[in-house]
DNA sequence: ATTATCTATAGATCTATAGATAATGC
DNA sequence: ATTATCTATAGATCTATAGATAATGC
């Protein structure tokens, strides 16, 4: 990566300490050991350790918006590719998910537009109801979250619960 | 309470600390001081934190349990009534309701059947189907713990999305 | 005898600031 | 001049164990 900046370099590092490692591992010791630096330079670059989360958080909306988005271009209209996307980059990023949907979002913290972006394939996918979006994404996080807690029983088919609940959000007209 | 045996005061106290305080208040060290007694000497009840944690969760467990079969015999057959008193629970206890849902399950150390037993009347209220149950479920935790994490946008109006979300999981009998 | 309690303490960390020094850019 | 870095450090904690002492129950 040429020509990357500090404060880049810093924040990829950071998400691979989590990913690999998860959110306890994810101390300004370990992420400026990581960075090849101590720990009080972090400071220069982000005030605090929130910011540098705040940054990993905005990382997983615009990614996961992507993600959304080419699901839709694949197979527009349909929730249940939007659901499959979703699951997958969960799954995929375990510890990023769990950061970026833990706590309220500092939205004043984020660029403009990215909430709005990852939730707009969603909704046009029910159809452009704001309150049926809002509840298939209760019930995608539902079921992600869940599953990544380990809270289903062990025999649970997940494939099937998907299905049966991704039902309830198909609007009228693509039935 | 008379005659309550040190370990139940202890659990008490735990959850006084969770529920006013939050998790990080929930040290062995402020858990002592509020029994009135040195940290060390809880080990002597509980063989270590998560225990103690345990014994919350299967609390939660039992009274989730006991709140669903409540609303299920003032309105049998109502997956909405369930989903009010389910979402009533959880936002009268957030911090407990995020202890009881946020990691894996200790089946081996909870009390036999409470599991099922906070499962039965949402498999009930869907018709009988466990991957409808699973999904219906996921709905109503997704919905719960977005709220509880501050993740709806400010104007969302979360009764129409419980509505809306609610209504896929009518089974087809009762509609 | 057994159990509950205490003091003392090991052994690990954290986040963040202050102030000095080195490197870079005009 | 400005920016990045360093060392040193304040100031807070944690969980859990070891071993001594006091209180209780047979």
């Amino acid at each position: 990566m040429p020509d990357s900046t500090r404060a880049q370099q810093i924040i990829a590092a950071a998400r691979e300490l989590l990913e690999q490692e998860g959110p306890e591992a994810l101390t300004m010791r370990r992420l400026a050991e990581r960075v090849g630096i101590k720990a009080p330079s972090l400071y220069k670059h982000f005030p605090d350790k929130s910011s540098v989360e705040t940054a990993l958080i905005a990382e997983a909306l615009r990614e996961s918006a992507e993600v959304l988005e080419a699901a839709e271009a694949a197979t527009p209209g349909s929730f249940q590719a939007l659901a499959t996307a979703y699951r997958a980059y969960a799954l995929a990023h375990p510890h990023l998910y769990r950061l970026a949907t833990d706590r309220p979002l500092a939205r004043e913290a984020l660029p403009a537009g990215v909430e709005d972006r990852a939730a707009a394939p969603l909704i046009r996918a029910v159809g452009g109801d704001a309150d049926t979006a809002r509840a298939a994404w209760a019930f995608a996080h539902g079921m992600t979250i869940l599953e990544l807690n380990g809270r289903f029983p062990p025999g649970a088919d997940l494939a099937a619960a998907w299905a049966t609940g991704s039902a309830g959000f198909v609007p009228a007209h693509a039935r």
